[in-house]
DNA sequence: GCGTTTGCCTAAATGTCTTAGGCACATGCA
DNA sequence: TGCATGTGCCTAAGACATTTAGGCAAACGC
């Protein structure tokens, strides 16, 4: 009986192409044994259980978007770099919607912590170095861009724009027209 | 034999009950038989499938925030109307987390016609309607207004902003006022 | 070469989804 | 009032996912 090689990590990768094929949601450790021919079973010696798999796929996910985010980052600042960053979080979305879903995937306390999640937000704020914003509104903006980039993502992928003109390219350049004149004029406090 | 007196809409409410209670993506047929003390197969003489319960749920959820929206609306213009609005897709979130969730289940394309999720969409018109966009920059702001919305809630509700001062209420109002000064002094296209 | 560990197996319990077919109660018509 | 019909919930059963327990054989360490 020939060893099918099996590791958390080749586990996981594989996890995450299933993910970008069927679903996130329909990731399933039978479909994943199935395409290692192995019995399903075999599985449970390298993951804890299901939802240990997505877990580290949602971990996965978050990593090489980090990786691409700091990538896009480099060299570049203000405008540019927020259209650079922006554009990771879309295109990443729409190569892997599997693996994009999973990194939306609420994470235990434990797991959050150990993720690349921080290194998102650190990006974030080290775009808005680009600005001249102080705290706490720093702090507001990060989240401000958050969420327009996360919410235009799952909107555009969920086939909330889909049956309208303009085309989504056209506002997604203009929201980020809109997002720069904003960073540029962030209203005081009232 | 006491009849339970099961109905589409009798279902689809206690599935809504239900999701809030455990989370959108537990909500379980047999469960829901459970609640009803009923077994599981008499369920499926007023519900098509799993996934029929699912999407009665999320046209269920469309139409309750929509109906929020509509009243939040009446008589409100400007900024007032923009955090009325606001308001409401922030607060049903918090009270019906799982309803929430399920207004942003993926349906169908019939589904989603026959949805409340077009109603969504004039009312944001309407709130712009305050503001001086013309076409296609008032489309622009619909899509980002929508982003802004379910993305901030989105994140605050899985936590995303969960660990950090300053609190999300103030970032929420900051935003506000950052989308009210955007939507004042929209760029003109490059 | 031998013992131990590791990797994948079989077996079995539990739970969900779904369909098929049956019995009894409620309703409608004579 | 009595009967016929239909509706509402039932039992039964198959398919599939999850998870645990325990076993056998290949790989590795000495």
């Amino acid at each position: 009986m020939v060893r099918a090689g099996l590791t958390p990590e080749r586990l996981t990768r594989a996890g995450a192409e299933l993910a970008d094929e069927v679903g996130f949601d329909q990731v399933t450790v039978s479909e994943l044994a199935r395409r290692f021919d192995v019995k399903v079973a075999s599985l449970y010696s390298h993951l804890k259980n299901s939802q240990d798999l997505r877990t580290r796929i949602a971990l996965l996910a978050l990593e090489e978007l980090a990786d691409r985010a700091a990538d896009a980052l480099a060299g570049r600042a203000g405008k540019d770099a927020l259209t650079a960053l922006a554009n990771v979080y879309r295109d990443y979305a729409r190569e892997h919607p599997g693996r994009y879903a999973a990194a939306q995937f609420r994470l235990g306390p434990e797991a959050a912590a150990g993720s690349a999640g921080v290194r998102h937000a650190q990006m974030t704020r080290a775009l808005l170095r680009g600005y001249d914003l102080t705290e706490p509104d720093q702090t507001h903006a990060v989240r401000l861009l958050g969420s327009v980039f996360h919410g235009y993502v799952s909107l555009e992928m969920g086939g909330g724009f889909s049956h309208s003109a303009p085309d989504t390219q056209e506002t997604w350049s203009r929201i980020l027209d809109a997002l720069d004149t904003l960073l540029r004029n962030w209203p005081p406090t009232p």
